[in-house]
DNA sequence: CCAGGGACTGAACATGTGTTTAGTGTACTG
DNA sequence: CAGTACACTAAACACATGTTCAGTCCCTGG
């Protein structure tokens, strides 16, 4: 990293990338030690654990991402693709960052999760009201879907990727797969409502809840 | 586990079970041990180390599930949700262990993955030509992305569940999901074809790929 | 009966890793 | 200059955990 740094950043930087690229538990304190150029005890020095040293990068990252994902207008799964797919190394680090710690159900992933589902929930519902989207039996719903179906996407497994012809998950597969998406999007995929109609009836036999 | 089974048996039972609940790594072999009523040193007595343990595990896990999902006719996405409704508890555990290890990519995940995109295409592409489902630009694409929501509910994150009210996932998210899911298959979500045509746009600039 | 082999165990070993401790240097402060 | 505070380090510690080792029990074949 830039050495005109302090090291406690230098140190939040570094753990920030090891966390991303390994996850939180197959990262150890003496690699991210040496990738800050600094001692082990020093991490502990300055963040007293690990676990608070991973609280520190959460909150650090999802300051960033808050600040920008929500800053002017409330933004649905397609502006998490635009990020993504504009901008440089750094957001994607940061973005792979918050996907291991949704993954890992930190506190910091969870609220950034539910901002995710809250403006997703306004998007549809002004999509709704300016007639530019279909109604939904269960807007809430459909917004916790969307979400879902976008982090699932940007945390696509190796295995599915592979099945795409590529080693992992990257722009190109978000390039093929952004077609056959937004063909679901506008068109559906069954040319008849049979499916629905069974679901919608099979569902009646045990309501379980009614809002 | 049940006592009349072999100590190999309740040893591979019982590490299924750790595997699929904490997952590869949180597990270890002491835990495993314990719950199967043994010593670890019998662990790697009978499988010679944890990760060959793994490999057995992953084996018996797919050998059954693609006895059952593999067994008929080709079976898509819906099937894997009707299994984890209807069958009990056991079903569910091997399920788990499975999506588990597809996280973690192990080899037998990778391949159980693959039959399920080719067996999703292959519904697909008999959908399209009986003129039950709608045609698509990449059919392939399509595959993969409704085997990836598919996988993406069922390792639904907590955080996500609990937008829906619910502390983690289960047949209760999965009922409050089938009706919007079905309605964004139906229906669609866009009401114009404008982002798809945007989308059809900004990819001509850049094909990319072209088969 | 007895020799062999395999299932099985308690204990120890090896290693990776989070954390502590004691100490060093350095920069600011009175 | 004395001293205090703080960044920083090497080394050790504590503990978890995969694995090995030596030995015990028991069953089976000769």
């Amino acid at each position: 990293m830039c050495s005109d740094l302090t090291a406690q950043a230098k140190i939040r930087n570094a753990a920030i990338a090891h966390f991303a690229r390994d996850g939180f538990g197959k990262t150890n304190l003496r690699a991210v030690a040496a990738t800050a150029g600094v001692s082990p005890a020093l991490v502990i020095h300055h963040f007293g654990s690990k676990e608070k040293l991973r609280s520190a990068c959460d909150e650090h990252v999802l300051g960033i991402l808050v600040r920008r994902a929500g800053g002017a207008r409330p933004s649905g799964m397609q502006d998490l693709f635009r990020e993504y797919l504009s901008n440089p190394e750094e957001y994607r680090l940061q973005m792979r960052y918050m996907l291991r710690a949704i993954e890992e159900d930190t506190p910091a992933a969870a609220t950034f999760v539910e901002t995710l589902v809250e403006e997703s929930e306004q998007v549809l519902r002004a999509g709704i009201a300016d007639g530019s989207m279909r109604p939904s039996s269960d807007v809430r719903a459909l917004a916790v879907l969307t979400v879902l179906n976008s982090v699932a996407t940007l945390t696509m497994p190796p295995s599915l990727a592979r099945a795409l012809g590529h080693e992992q998950f990257g722009p190109d597969v978000l390039r093929r797969l952004a077609l056959p998406t937004l063909e679901l999007y506008t068109h559906g995929l069954f040319t008849d409502d049979a499916a629905l109609k069974a679901a919608r009836a099979a569902l009646d036999d045990s309501p379980q809840e009614e809002d």
